[in-house]
RNA sequence: GCGGGAGUGGCGCAAUGGUAGCGCAUCUGCUUCCCAAGCAGAGGGCUGCGGGUUCGAAUCCCGUCUCCCGCUCCA
């Protein structure tokens, strides 16, 4: 059973340290996350592979890795300065705040049409550059890691002599003042982008738009978010951000959130490498742009071909790290039934659910829809139970749920049931999961095995491949352990290794074991790891 | 930001004005020849934070922060 709310992932993340809310010891700040020791190799592998995928195995690309920081003309010049902001008004009336675009001049709160000016509120954040502090020396963070692509087009385009189309590849850290960052992961203030700027001719710009789309539905399947569980929105004319002249969104199914976006693929024409250029009446742009005065630069392509110099159309698909992670660790997730839960206890839990069921029932502090939901759901694992029991934890975080006292006892009798009899495992690709291998002595309290064991993992250290040691549990225990975090091998020592060197390799996803010489098992991990 | 709900060891909960407990998890020892076994023990919380009321506050009041649900933000 896979991950049927986001809370279980997040709660697994947390618990096990991948993903912890930043600086919690005075409290966090909101929308702002650190990857702990595991979330930082899954965050790695991640990037690796888009890497690897998108520069190395690709014959048109080039990498990149430019400043966070960059003269604020590029964000003037970009449109960030001007466009990138929400106009809101203030209610004087009754005090709400609305975004001056989704109001029609009146409160949607109380009707009155005393509403003050809208005010800016840019998302960019600025910072102080340099020891004066004059309105002048401040520089953005920047917003999108696109700006410092465009801003380097020619170095890059000069100084490797590619034709297009070709495209660079860059990742790197953004910052949006959001105005509320919500759900965990997936609206944060900083974030990381992988973002691609692919440039082409003028005219062949559609046919690259769907070639890109089709490659990253390919990565994505890669990592394991499969095609089934992403929708493409073919985002509407009007809402289309100010550079962009079609973009695809990849809206990947997460569990609680539903379909959100994980990735845009936008066609932002000639705008960008248009509007950061000098002479842009001779350039025969198509997009239209603000006059630019400042740059020294045209960002122009000579095409032998036609003996003339175009204004490249650019490609972008642009994904963040944090969605990315989140998504594949939504996909990765599964509870599956390992032994029978013991009949007893199962009666017990199917009369506390009748009892939680009734209690909703008569709940005279619900709504209907509320009560109706949390009826559906219930009987669905009533009607189910041993399968169903890992959805109890899901039914009792439904809306209202929490207003049922009966909840408490029927989670206290669910709970150790699930520990008892399911494991929790992470499904994760070899090449994604954090730690590739786990090194067991069969008895931690023997010393031959816990010597040999320890003497197998040093060796591993040196394959490039993150393994760990343990042995402050008993052998299934450290299983499951590992289970909990996607490791997809963990071998153990037993007897049978100190007379002829052979150990048990036990697959993540089967629970099978196969013996292997542990002098071959760093080549034996290296092939199934990628 | 607004409206609604909530903050008690890592996690899940208990304690409704009287010295903060339990289960799970973690760690140590014994035991154990492969999937969260058993036994014994240990560590860990000035109850989000700050103020107030009171002889006394996890509990009552005010403020603040954070999280969750809705409106909004599009990587």
């Amino acid at each position: 059973m896979s991950a049927q709310t986001l809370e279980q992932v997040v709660s697994l993340a947390k618990r096990r340290g991948f993903i912890f809310p930043s600086s919690e010891i005075y409290g966090g700040l909101q929308g702002v996350f650190d990857y702990g020791p595991l979330g930082v190799e899954l965050k790695n592998n991640i990037q690796n592979d888009w890497w690897r995928t998108n520069v190395y195995e690709r014959d048109d690309m080039e990498g990149l890795d430019a400043a966070i920081l960059m003269n604020r003309l590029v964000w003037k010049y970009s449109g960030h300065e001007e466009t990138f902001n929400d106009p809101l008004v203030d209610c004087r009336s009754c005090k709400s705040r609305w975004r001056a675009d989704h109001i029609k001049g009146k409160c949607p709160n109380c009707g009155s049409t005393d509403l003050t000016e809208p005010r800016p509120f840019n998302m960019m954040f600025k910072t102080q550059v340099g020891p004066v502090a004059d309105a002048d020396s401040f520089a953005y963070l920047r917003p999108e890691t696109a700006q410092g692509i465009f801003a380097n087009y020619l170095n890059v385009q000069q100084t490797t002599s590619r034709k297009l189309p070709f495209g660079i590849a860059q990742i790197g850290k953004a910052f949006r003042n959001e105005i509320n960052p919500r759900n965990f992961l997936f609206r944060v203030r900083e974030f990381d982008q992988m973002e691609i700027e692919f440039f082409v001719m003028p005219g062949t710009d559609e046919e690259w738009h769907s070639k890109w789309l089709e490659a990253r539905l390919s990565w994505w399947e890669g990592i394991g978010v499969p095609r089934s569980q992403i929708q493409i929105y073919d985002v509407p004319k009007a809402d289309l951000a100010h550079y962009s002249k079609r973009t695809y969104d990849l809206m990947y199914n997460y569990p609680t959130l539903g379909y959100e976006e994980i990735e845009g693929i936008a066609n932002r024409t000639d705008y960008d490498l248009g509007s950061h250029s000098r002479d842009q009446d001779k350039l025969g742009l198509t997009a239209r742009v603000n006059p630019n005065t400042d740059s020294l630069a045209r960002l122009t392509y000579f095409d032998q071909a036609s003996n003339r110099h175009v204004v490249p159309f650019v490609i972008e698909p642009s994904a963040g790290v944090g969605r990315c992670t989140l998504a594949v660790l939504c996909e990765a997730y599964a509870e599956e039934m390992v032994k029978s839960p013991a009949p007893e206890k199962l009666e017990a839990v199917q009369v506390a659910l009748t009892a939680f069921l009734k209690s909703a029932g008569r709940n005279e502090n619900l709504g209907a829809e509320q009560r109706d939901a949390l009826m559906a759901a219930g009987e669905a694992i009533a009607t189910d139970l041993p399968n169903a029991l890992g959805q109890v934890d899901a039914l009792l975080a439904l809306p209202g749920a929490d207003k049922i006292e009966l909840g408490k006892k029927l989670r206290g009798q669910a709970q150790p049931l699930l520990d008892e009899s399911y494991r929790t495992v992470l499904r994760l690709r070899p090449k994604v999961a954090p730690v590739k291998a786990a090194v067991f002595p069969l008895k931690r309290n023997h010393d031959g095995l816990v010597g040999t064991a320890r003497d197998i993992r040093k060796a591993l250290q040196h394959t490039g491949m993150r393994t760990v040691y343990d042995d402050t549990g008993a052998i299934g225990k450290l299983y499951r352990r590992q289970d909990e975090i996607g490791t997809p091998f963990c071998i153990t020592v037993d007897f049978q290794t100190l007379d002829d060197g052979s150990v048990t390799v036990r697959d993540r996803d089967t629970m099978q074991q196969e013996r292997v010489a542990s002098s071959e098992l760093s080549v034996y991990l290296r092939e199934r790891v990628g």
